[in-house]
DNA sequence: GCAAAAGTGTTGACGATACACCCATGG
DNA sequence: CCATGGGTGTATCGTCAACACTTTTGC
């Protein structure tokens, strides 16, 4: 169940597929580490991730697009769908419907309800994080500092991670996670936060450069500590070849 | 929308969740190519994926089992949730409307349908083809030969085959496509069929033995023309430990 | 000047590819 | 006996992993 499938009167069962929601998974990826962007809810400040209803009129896809921009304020955001939670019991209803008895009335949650997981790679600092009715808050939370979640949102959360994980060889991650210049080691953590590993920046640099996907800007970042890193941009087109051409590992 | 989604009475819309069905890509290996599972509907002699609804008191998961037992007969299938279909317009609804006005009631094509894809992948041989109440016949069909399906189940069966590519090094295909026993260049044969390529046999056969997957049986293959072929066996335990080390790649 | 991060090249091991001939069987 | 597919080894190339020191900058 999401945030915004909550109907509050008959008005909103009309608008929406019955039993069907979404729910988003949001990476960013700041201060050398993967974030995921969540919803405290008012009053308890419990914790959940952004989601919504799906209209008759929208496909499933515009329906995730609009959460996102209703909750990051971007457009063009890259999307994916990793999985449909299908379960006929997937939380404790009960106990939802205590915690949210003064926000939502009952009969929200008499249905079993089967929602479409999406995940949703942005540039963190474009986000303007925005929370809904039923939320005070909408925050980015560090991956490893994800406290219990309501609903069944910390298994969706796993999931969406494997999901990333294995896609991370074919699909343009830095070019979403990434600001459009960016440095070596930015990059590289990137990847280190992705996959939880170290990785040689010898090697690295050199796998990056070899497929020629960034292209090495003639200015550094300054104002920084210490020796001050090269900045680079993608090379979208080549970028996108490689990946076709069978991907970019780094297993 | 599938087969099984179609309600005939009242009494059904009650037991499933409204616009909400599954559909299955049943793949199967036969005679060196991969084959799909498909139902000729009745009169019209038009073919579609096997689909069905999903009970209220069952999973989705539940619900794609249930579907499969009914068109193959068989228990225990490998099956995996790929991609979730949430277009609007998945395809002509009038056109359809005319094409089973035979067998199906006008009504069933008023609402909008978002169906959950599963594809599965199972053992030729041990299949009993099952037609159900609108079909005339269940037939295995050579890849190369589907023909244009009904609704957008052409579409679903490219999508079912590209995740199957996708999650190729990831997943025991060989261990459910495969009989029990089999040969090498069966095995190989299996993996040509699915990639669309040429794989040398004698790096194949050096680097699937290796991993130590298999176990070369001490019985030959009687009674084909020509060379008799050792026969193998799946090593189960050890197979699932080499697609969790980091999987098995033919690229 | 010192602490901290950036930048860079070489070597060795392993895995992947290319390639051709003999063998066994059924017809 | 012959046609067909099965079975096998070696040499080369490229890719990946391991590894340490110098440079630059802000403080």
């Amino acid at each position: 169940m999401s945030t915004e499938n909550i109907k509050t009167g008959p008005e909103q069962s009309i608008g929406g597929i019955p039993q069907l929601s979404l729910d988003c998974v949001i990476f960013g990826f700041h201060d050398s580490s993967l974030k995921v962007l969540l919803l405290k809810w008012k009053d308890i400040g419990e914790w959940s991730l952004p989601g919504g209803y799906i209209k008759q009129t929208e496909s499933v896809d515009d329906a995730a697009i609009r959460v996102l921009k209703e909750r990051t304020a971007l457009d063009k955001i890259f999307l994916r769908q990793f999985y449909t939670f299908g379960k006929v019991k997937r939380y404790d209803n009960e106990l939802i419907k205590k915690k949210l008895a003064h926000l939502v009335s009952d009969h929200i949650w008499l249905d079993r309800v089967v929602s479409v997981g999406y995940y949703a790679l942005v540039d963190y600092e474009k986000v303007f994080p925005t929370p809904d009715r039923f939320t005070e808050s909408c925050d980015w939370v560090d991956l490893d500092d994800v406290p219990e979640l309501l609903f069944d949102h910390n298994e969706i959360l796993t999931k969406a991670l494997k999901a990333l994980r294995l896609e991370l060889s074919f699909q343009p991650i830095g070019l979403n996670l990434l600001p459009d210049k960016f440095t070596m080691p930015d990059m590289l953590r990137m990847y280190e936060a992705i996959l939880d590993k170290k990785i040689d920046p010898r090697n690295f640099q050199k796998k990056i450069l070899k497929t020629g996907i960034v292209i090495r800007l003639p200015e550094v970042k300054k104002g920084v500590a210490h020796k001050s890193p090269y900045l680079y941009k993608f090379d979208k087109k080549r970028y996108t070849e490689v990946l076709e051409e069978g991907g970019l590992f780094f297993v």
